[in-house]
DNA sequence: AGTACGCCCTGGCCGC
DNA sequence: TGCGGCCAGGGCGTAC
């Protein structure tokens, strides 16, 4: 489930072998997999010929900005992959392989997507901030404390605020559990209940998690993969996240595991008191 | 405004 | 061995 650090380090490695390159065309094997453009084909033909000139990140979705002036965009949902396959090292696509887009080298990039909840689209480079409607990115220098203390002008829980996009860009499940307990504040309170310290903690929680899973190349559970197809290695490392039952890594307390609507929730009742 | 839940989807896992 | 049923959940839509 690719978070921020998990498409942070799909970035990096982006930058590397894509920047410069020309699109010579697109392959959508499964068209649902293009969404909100009037068709597949209109995306294939904005695309075929394009340079890209950079890849941005905005929360968990990558950017591809084109010397036209459009910006494709990918979302990987779930369990969606991006994977280079060289031309000296050609990767074969599979049944989950969705789309592939072509480089005047030789070179693809696979989309892969086991659930299909991913999707990818283009937009006017003019009209990309309207179209995500994100929220502050959160290792940006402009998400201070002060920034973090606005955003949790809100009642609702503050697990629900650090996964909401519109509020913060780029926190899933597995990282707002992480958080949470590196802050010890209990997910189910309001965040508006949060008092001064707690704030600065969570604040100072948030850029430490995340960096230190991007140090990790992210967190491989199940099916995330790098650029390159390697796993990432924070799942060794979790505090919390899927440790339902087992020791706290704090304190002798087992580690308890909720269901907040719909999604699992997991913490240290000893550590992060409600 | 906040909350809950169903939907999309597949593979993995469990119980029989 | 095989199969039905359930679970995982990001984002969105809908209902209360």
């Amino acid at each position: 489930m690719p978070e921020l650090p998990e498409v942070e380090t799909i970035r990096r490695s982006l930058v590397s072998v894509v920047t410069g390159k020309c699109i010579t065309h697109v392959t959508v094997l499964l068209p649902k997999m293009v969404r909100r453009q009037g068709s597949q084909h209109e995306l294939m033909a904005r695309v075929r010929g394009r340079t890209v000139t950079r890849v941005r990140r905005r929360g968990k979705s990558l950017l591809w900005i084109l010397d036209s002036s459009d910006v494709l965009i990918f979302r990987l949902g779930m369990t969606g992959q991006l994977l280079w396959s060289d031309p000296d090292c050609l990767l074969d696509e599979d049944k989950h392989t969705h789309v592939i887009i072509h480089f005047d080298g030789g070179e693809r990039i696979l989309f892969r997507d086991i659930r299909q909840f991913g999707e990818m689209y283009l937009v006017e480079e003019g009209l990309l901030e309207k179209t995500l409607q994100m929220g502050a990115e959160p290792l940006r220098k402009s998400f201070t404390l002060e920034a973090l203390e606005k955003i949790s002008a809100s009642s609702v829980k503050i697990k629900h605020l650090l996964m909401d996009q519109r509020k913060i860009a780029g926190i899933g499940n597995i990282y707002s559990d992480e958080i949470l307990f590196e802050a010890g504040i209990h997910p189910f309170k309001p965040a508006s209940s949060l008092n001064g310290g707690e704030l600065q903690r969570l604040h100072q929680a948030i850029g430490a998690i995340l960096r230190e899973a991007i140090a990790c190349k992210g967190d491989t559970l199940s099916d995330y993969r790098t650029l390159f197809g390697e796993k990432g290695a924070y799942q060794h490392f979790h505090r919390v996240y899927q440790r339902g039952g087992e020791t706290c890594r704090k304190c002798p307390a087992p580690i308890v595991r909720v269901k907040l609507s719909g999604r699992s929730c997991h913490f240290c009742p000893s550590c992060q008191k409600e």
